[in-house]
RNA sequence: GGCGCUAUCGUCUAGGGGACUAGGACACGGCCCUCUCAAGGCUGGAACACGGGUUCGAAUCCCGUUAGCGCUACCA
């Protein structure tokens, strides 16, 4: 077998705002290869328009990137500190005679655009618009007239065989004379990666398949500025349930709203990645080292997927569960925090108690959310008591229910330790001596000590939250069950 | 409109000419397990867009139709 150089990657999104699933996807697909294969993962800002473009922004994608556990390689690339090289590139290929001076001003294309328009015909800059002579060109830049840099598209065919697409090909006459230099001397995005992915020695080159048609233009600059080609792979989009586009607005496009929802990093990068790309057979639930271990070019989809909310939150379900409790107690414990359901110094205070909860309650939640929600009862003094659950099980009969509370309370009350251990034999005796079963004793004490329905099983739940206040809400219930009507 | 890409259950997909009575997962229904819930196990309904070819044989290959999406800026 031979041994390639390792390819060289690059995320490069435009700061314009948050970090989109989208992008979150195509960054996590270079990042894996690059790891996988010994390569590098570049990071690039595409600021070049610099009226959309803001540090917040920047900043919020780095940050989305690094929660997701793509790390980088080498300095990020700011695209609009390499302006110089842009415009010198911009230069070389009109005194290569690849590009030419156009001063036709915005105003003209306008109206020339809003006459073919009127005339049903597609608009497409025609070269002869710009044919001066040279002692033209000469005048109007003495006169320092604005003037943008055309790129000249020879005649032919463009084609490339795309990593996940195979062959893709385009009749040049499709491909207008395009803008490549402003006339403020800024570069066209076309231009500025180009030129930045011959600047940064980048292989291949994995994008949003929105890309496509912009590929023929970027070989054909490839071409002119003789530099060799990199390989390119374009990934399908990922839609909203209405099989566009996802919208902001809608469907939580940003994976800081994930974050926000509780979702744990590497559930949202194994969904993410399942979005555009299946290692083959039935394996859905990845680890990050088994996707590292099954990622591969050749198994990316050409398919656009739709974003499934609910299988996102199953698969982040299976994550909980699954991933060491260290990595996700401190998410939890943070998300504690920020809700008041627990101070950060209650928690330290006991951190085998902190984490026996957690490890309780993250097996049958969601989201981190639903922790939180699960874990009032037993972080608050006081709970509040769910009507439904109430109802159900301690008012369909509450002179049988205080009966029972009664003596569970005393079989509580009397248990020589207030370990499972001890506490257990205590419930299925009196369950046996009163001819009931095992539930009919747990069900109604759940609900009483913790307000809920749901919970985990009994004895962690009494051992959680301690004899003392179980046995305050069980008196406080019974009161309940005797008083009001 | 032009150009390009895509097309298997509601959704994500496996499948790469015979192993397909089309497999798995999410969601939905039923059953089991069980102190509740979750998890887990079993199970039910649910798909090859359409039409032509090629072939002894097409979900798989080719062409067309249709549909969806993308691009069509001195945005990226």
């Amino acid at each position: 077998m031979s041994a390639p150089t390792p390819p060289r990657l690059r995320f490069a999104p435009s700061p314009t705002g948050y970090l989109h699933v989208g992008g979150a996807r195509t960054a996590l697909f270079n990042w894996l290869w690059a790891r996988k294969t010994g390569g590098t993962f570049l990071l690039r800002t595409e600021d070049t328009d610099k009226a959309r473009s803001t540090d917040e922004s920047t900043a919020a994608i780095f940050r989305g990137l690094e929660w997701l556990g793509l790390d980088w390689d080498e300095d990020v690339v700011y695209q609009g500190a390499n302006v110089a090289r842009h415009k010198a590139d911009a230069e070389r290929l009109v005194e290569n005679g690849s590009a030419y001076l156009d001063f036709t001003t915005v105003v003209e294309l306008e109206r020339l655009r809003a006459d073919a328009d009127a005339r049903k015909e597609p608009f497409r800059f025609d070269r002869r618009l710009a044919r001066w002579t040279p002692d033209e060109i000469a005048q109007k830049l003495a006169a320092g007239e604005p003037y943008t840099i055309r790129f000249r598209v020879p005649d032919g065919t463009t084609a490339w065989d795309d990593i996940v697409h195979g062959r893709i090909s385009f009749d040049n006459k499709e491909i207008e004379d395009f803008i490549v230099l402003r006339s403020d001397g800024t570069p066209i995005y076309n231009l500025a990666v180009v030129s930045d992915d011959i600047a940064m020695r980048i292989t291949i080159v994995m994008r949003g398949d929105d890309h496509i048609s912009n590929t023929p233009k970027q070989i054909l600059l490839y071409q002119a500025l003789g530099a060799p080609l990199p390989q390119f792979a374009h990934v399908p989009m990922i839609h909203g349930t209405d099989g566009k586009k996802l919208s902001k607005r809608r469907d939580a496009a940003a994976v800081g709203d994930w974050e926000y929802k509780g979702i744990l990093p590497t559930a949202m990068a194994n969904f993410l990645a399942l979005l555009g790309w299946s290692p083959g057979g039935d394996l859905e639930v990845m680890m990050p080292e088994e996707m590292l271990a099954h990622f591969s070019l050749e198994r990316l989809h050409r398919k656009a997927a739709i974003f499934d909310t609910q299988k996102l939150e199953w698969m982040n379900g299976q994550h909980l569960s699954r991933r060491p409790l260290e990595e996700v107690l401190p998410r939890v414990t943070d998300a504690l925090i920020r809700h008041e359901v627990a101070t950060a110094e209650r928690l330290a205070a006991d951190p085998a108690w902190t984490a026996h909860l957690v490890d309780q309650l993250r097996v049958r939640a969601r989201t981190i959310e639903e922790v939180v929600t699960q874990a009032r009862p037993y972080l608050l003094d006081e709970i509040e008591y769910d009507d439904a659950a109430v109802a159900k099980a301690l008012l369909k009969d509450r002179a049988a229910s205080a009966d029972i509370l009664h003596a569970t309370r005393e079989a509580l009350v009397n248990a020589p330790a207030w370990t499972a251990e001890a506490l257990e034999p205590a419930l299925r005796t009196l369950a046996e001596s009163r001819g009931l079963t095992a539930g009919k004793i747990f069900t109604p004490l759940r609900v009483a000590v913790t307000g809920l329905a749901v919970s985990p099983g009994i004895f962690d739940v009494l051992t959680l939250i301690g004899r003392e206040r179980s046995l305050e809400r069980l008196a406080r219930t019974l009161d309940m069950l005797a008083t009001t009507t």
